[in-house]
DNA sequence: CTGTTAGCGCGTTCAG
DNA sequence: CTGAACGCGCTAACAG
């Protein structure tokens, strides 16, 4: 069932079929409506690949994240989906893991597809190999959602997270809490910045930071139960925790009540699970929908020729619970 | 840049260079390697389009949820992706809500992109305008992941919840626990088979069940506590809470415990949520894996033009925690 | 082992 | 307002 069929159906060309597909105006309004009538009786869809051989564009945007079962990247993708939505597009998904071999593939892969651009989300890999990015982007646009790289074609839209720890920082010193421990699970642009404030707090207070607070742990409860304990018979002194993730910023607070110990905890993201904890907990909003609205409004300008600001980058949000409170 | 540029610049015609690329055997060696680098060097691409157009296919599958930012979805969407991956084929996601209209735009516009099949999650509408799914199964395989149809082309690969349910109430009944809240969100297949399996447990223990206990709530921790609240200022009297879902497992337990009341929880799919609350919840596990693993192991075996069970079911498994123990 | 050629289905000039 | 013809990039016979 192609256009040929419903052209000889109707007694007309392929071309005046076409038109009407492409809701042109020059078309008589009663062909038009015989030609609409076949292709409705018939069922006839138009064939994308065809359209996109010709167009060169298959409206098709790939989306690479690290992991889709992850709350946050799982959101963020509901944001993005929705928008690409609304201009006619599809997403194309494809989860890397956080190997670099992953997103090498997935990135030669998705090129393959005749994509229109490349939105990546929380890159996790430390800056290398750059060439396989640029190349890339010198062929479209390439949206970094929470991460950033100086390369053109590259747009990056970022939360100020450093800012948000240093400030956060700040606040435990005043209350005389100076041994912060700072727990991440993946070593990724977002976690480096978290990382820089943590110093950069350090450094601003004339206090000297230690690396053996900032750790890594995996995402799972019983793990981080493990590492805590560890630290505590390893006899590494802390008095607060910051977390680059509230799932475990809510392990260790589960892992220091049983334990009954007390101290201020903040999460980030501000996910659904800072309200589940018991207390419930503080959290740095790092304004997900904002980010990614961001980025489609970017990715919108830049497919439409316009110029957009290669970085962009938004503040954080304090959400104070029960698990820590400024004043 | 296309296989005609390549073809040139080796001297060779396009035939072989697409032997080179499909890896037919059919090619001299040495021909290979400097076709190959001559590839490698341009940064060639095959589109995509052109294949897809000639074959018949872009070996894309279309998967369609209702939210992806759904931990449970997400999950899914996750184990699907993986395994499209190690098939060489690409995953579209869309996202259609629960509503039936964007249900019918999601197919329609799925159907346009030459998808090779469609997975459909939790499907959330009831069984009305089966004449769009119908058609489309006409098509190409459907596989439907926790709803079911008896439809020619469409596979359905579901958990026995209803049992899950039925079984957790005897144990309810035999603990003298008469009036179960059911609480859910969405009503999906699942969420009937749910229901379906509370009714069938009060008529198998010869008990009157009462639909004021089967409550409609949103995923929302305050909602929760509302609808828990004017539960007991409208005296409807419950003992033990089951939940369509963790979220609201978590959500009834927070607020019971903050009114001090005490009863037997369990809630759903066995999610992280489970193991974050305090206490720690009891679920059922519906074994998304598995599940998902079914639906693509179905896929393949269709897409290869096996012939596969039109209807597979697979059992659930109770994961008790401290919320409710049977014992 | 390699080249030639005919589609795949559609958009788009350019004539009428 | 409509139609004929070409091109998009690639695969798959078929012919050497």
């Amino acid at each position: 069932m192609n256009i040929y069929d419903i052209a000889e159906q109707c007694g007309v060309s392929i071309a005046t079929v076409s038109r009407v597909l492409n809701n042109s105006p020059n078309v008589r309004a009663q062909t038009r409506e015989r030609i609409l009538a076949v292709m409705q009786e018939k069922g006839y869809t138009p064939n994308a690949c065809a359209r996109g051989l010709g167009l060169g564009s298959m409206r098709q945007v790939g989306v690479l994240c690290t992991h889709i079962e992850d709350a946050f990247q799982a959101t963020a993708v509901a944001y993005i989906e929705e928008r690409l939505r609304t201009q006619e597009m599809n997403a194309i998904l494809r989860c890397t893991g956080s190997t670099a071999q992953g997103k090498q593939e997935a990135l030669r892969y998705i090129l393959q597809q005749q994509v229109d651009a490349l939105l990546v989300l929380d890159d996790a890999y430390p800056q290398q190999d750059l060439s396989q990015i640029e190349a890339i982007a010198a062929r479209m646009p390439v949206i970094l959602l929470n991460s950033h790289l100086e390369i053109p074609g590259v747009y990056s839209i970022t939360c100020d997270e450093q800012t948000a720890v240093a400030e956060l920082m700040g606040h435990l010193f005043r209350r005389q809490r100076r041994d912060v421990l700072f727990l991440y699970h993946t070593n990724n642009y977002s976690c480096r910045e978290k990382i820089n404030g943590y110093h950069r707090a350090y450094a601003a207070a004339g206090l000297q930071s230690d690396d053996k607070r900032i750790l890594q742990v995996n995402r799972d409860l019983d793990d981080i139960n493990a590492c805590i304990k560890q630290l505590l018979v390893k006899q590494v002194h802390f008095d607060a925790v910051i977390a680059s993730d509230d799932l475990l910023a809510l392990g260790a607070q589960k892992a220091l009540l049983r334990i009954g110990l007390n101290m201020p905890i903040v999460g980030f993201n501000n996910s659904a699970l800072a309200r589940c904890a018991t207390p419930e907990l503080t959290s740095v909003d790092t304004h997900l929908q904002t980010l990614c609205a961001t980025a489609m409004d970017t990715l919108d300008k830049v497919l439409a020729g316009e110029t957009a600001p290669t970085h962009t980058q938004i503040p954080c949000q304090l959400m104070e619970r029960d698990s820590f409170r400024i004043n």
